[in-house]
DNA sequence: CGGGCCACCTGGCGGC
DNA sequence: TGCCGCCAGGTGGCCC
């Protein structure tokens, strides 16, 4: 589930119950998520200070006082809560601070992982090595685009799934960043225009954006409730809408699959 | 290297 | 109510 905004918002999250923490307890209740846990991950973090948290397209990285970092990614099912009132099912990992918080990862399918790295390093673990531009960073601009889809045939949409490509942007994201921009996800990576590319990037990040914004204010709700993590609601314009009016033309929103991946669009307000 | 396809895993939902 | 097939927001690996 979670994209970028999602990664960010869980990020901001627990910054507050974990930067500057020393981790007291950390629990693995099983051997592995997606891929075994890392070797000595409990006995190199614990008592470890977190100096730092980060985020890198969807990863989360958290930087230890002893020069580790660990990389989390949420898989589609990952997401952390802060002190819930009871244990649930599939609670893979517990963190516990010296301020007694217990962070609790939970991860019903497992496609979530974690990773260890020393920290100078970690840009060159393979997940990092062929990642691509931060789509609200300075990098991303019609030009990277250009560079990056002149040679590449496959749809617009399928593009900005790959994250060698720009970073962060999945299913959802994809589709209401191309309705925005009024351009269709049937069209080849490589036939869109500057203009089309520049306005494609403005779409990118005011969809990114005013989710990171809306992820902000769940956070606060989320909070008030069980401290859980990762999943807000948003009023998307296309993404699960088939059947449903276009707001721009009123026509009906399709639903497609490409490269396997659902697609919402507006077969007449997407060129 | 590009592109297509499948696997990984559980849970929720609609149909019968 | 129960069973079954299908679907899900991601990524990595294998194949051509």
């Amino acid at each position: 589930m979670p994209e970028l905004p999602e990664v960010e918002t869980v990020k901001r999250g627990l910054e507050p119950v974990l930067k500057g923490k020393t981790l007291v307890d950390l629990i693995l209740n099983r051997e592995n998520l997606r891929f075994p846990f890392p070797d000595n991950m409990t006995t190199s973090l614990r008592h470890s200070k977190i100096q730092n948290l980060r985020r890198r397209g969807k990863y989360i990285l958290i930087d230890f006082a002893n020069d580790l970092t660990l990389v989390v990614h949420l898989g589609m099912s990952g997401s952390f809560a802060i002190n819930p009132s009871e244990a649930k099912k599939h609670d893979h990992v517990i963190f516990t601070t010296n301020e007694n918080d217990r962070i609790v990862y939970n991860d019903p399918r497992r496609f979530g992982y974690m990773i260890l790295s020393d920290t100078s390093t970690v840009e060159g673990i393979p997940s990092f090595v062929s990642m691509g531009v931060e789509p609200l960073g300075n990098h991303l601009h019609s030009d990277y685009l250009w560079d990056k889809l002149k040679a590449r045939t496959m749809p617009i949409k399928v593009a900005l799934l790959d994250q060698s490509i720009i970073a962060g942007i999945g299913n959802i994201y994809a589709c209401e960043a191309l309705y925005m921009a009024g351009i269709s996800p049937l069209r080849a990576a490589n036939s869109l225009q500057h203009f089309e590319l520049s306005n494609l990037i403005s779409a990118i990040r005011t969809v990114l954006q005013s989710a990171i914004e809306s992820g902000g204010s769940s956070l606060r709700d989320h909070r008030q409730t069980d401290g859980e993590m990762g999943y807000f609601q948003h009023n998307f314009k296309v993404y699960d809408r088939q059947g449903e009016p276009c707001p721009e033309t009123g026509c009906t929103i399709k639903k497609i699959t490409q490269s396997g991946r659902s697609t919402f669009y507006s077969p007449v307000w997407q060129k």
